[in-house]
DNA sequence: CTGGTTTCGAAACCTGAGGTATCGAAACCT
DNA sequence: AGGTTTCGATACCTCAGGTTTCGAAACCAG
């Protein structure tokens, strides 16, 4: 008998998280953001408003799971420093570029800025993870990484934010050979 | 008799618009942007309300408004092309460390993010003209100077957004650094 | 000094979004 | 069959952007 995690009594909870994952990127690509509601996500989701606040406390934290999942792992293989760094931002690009995925990203960060408690979670779960494996596949110090993670995010939003598309193919060249430039010199 | 601008009849407008900046600014650094409400706004500049939106549609024009009298005309001067560059990039960095101009222009961004109108409006009334400055001073087509300012603009609204605190000096050197290689190469 | 025109400030109001509370029904275990 | 928890539905609260209303104030023309 397994004393850890015996089953808790009660009705157990339905596993609906992968539903609403792709509700919410669905309407946040269909309505924007800001008219991407919590009460239309669920709707869409086919669950209750009430559902989705039992598991998560906020919209921004239901939001910074939808870009974990929508992400995944940050592909760190790799020969070179360079083919590390390049990879690492072609990835990060054509995830941005995902529907639904660029604008959940702008969104919330840009709720963020508003809202000390939410910028803790976006910086601890969403960059910290990356981050610490970037130091780790790169072995620069955190700083270094901080800095480069500032200029890969930001230049993908501001170009979304700003145009309302993704960055173009050129684009994310010229950005990956300037950062490259910049990190993999010798 | 000047036929062209004979004062319209009625009450005039009294001049309220460096009020109203400086309480944007001192109220959006001291409550956040979010909290910075149109009705705290107008309280701190010691008028009402219907005034602001008299003068402005929308609170994000205000900022818009706000943020181009806080930037001013950027310094273009300088001899050669890696000066010009690097002397913008500080400027502007500088400018966003400013009490409040920073949390403002994050905030403003983010509204933009779900509004596509005041997406426009930020694109043709404060990015434009500084395009265009960069367009002229530097001699490179407009592409090269919009993936200018993702770089630079995104970098440092980032670490702003993200940590609530302006880019430090050595990392605004790097930037600095950075960008010039990149774009000041022959 | 009187009337016309416009802006001012104060207040009430509307809409929409995040988030909470209530409650009966459903699902699970013992 | 009874206890415990989650489910969906609904009503509700708070707060911010934005609008409307209206009387008072400021200007000009006659």
């Amino acid at each position: 008998m397994p004393s850890a995690a015996a089953r808790p009594p009660g009705r157990p909870r339905a596993g609906v998280d992968a539903q609403v994952f792709a509700a919410t990127l669905r309407t946040v690509h269909e309505l924007g953001y800001a008219r991407a509601t919590v009460e239309r996500i669920a709707a869409a989701a086919g669950v209750a408003k009430t559902t989705i606040y039992r598991r998560w406390p906020s919209k921004g934290e239901l939001i910074v799971d939808v870009l974990l999942a929508a992400f995944g792992p940050a592909p760190l293989v790799g020969g070179s420093r360079a083919e590390i760094l390049a990879s690492v931002i072609r990835w990060g690009a054509a995830k941005i570029a995902e529907p639904g995925v660029g604008d959940a990203f702008a969104g919330v960060f840009s709720d963020a800025v508003s809202d000390p408690a939410l910028r803790v979670v976006l910086s601890s779960r969403l960059q910290d993870p990356y981050r610490l494996a970037l130091q780790d596949a790169l072995g620069e110090p955190e700083q270094r990484v901080l800095f480069f993670v500032d200029v890969v995010v930001g230049s993908l939003l501001h170009r979304m934010g700003m145009t309302g598309e993704p960055m173009a193919d050129a684009d994310v060249t010229a950005l990956v050979e300037m950062v490259v430039a910049h990190f993999a010199a010798e």
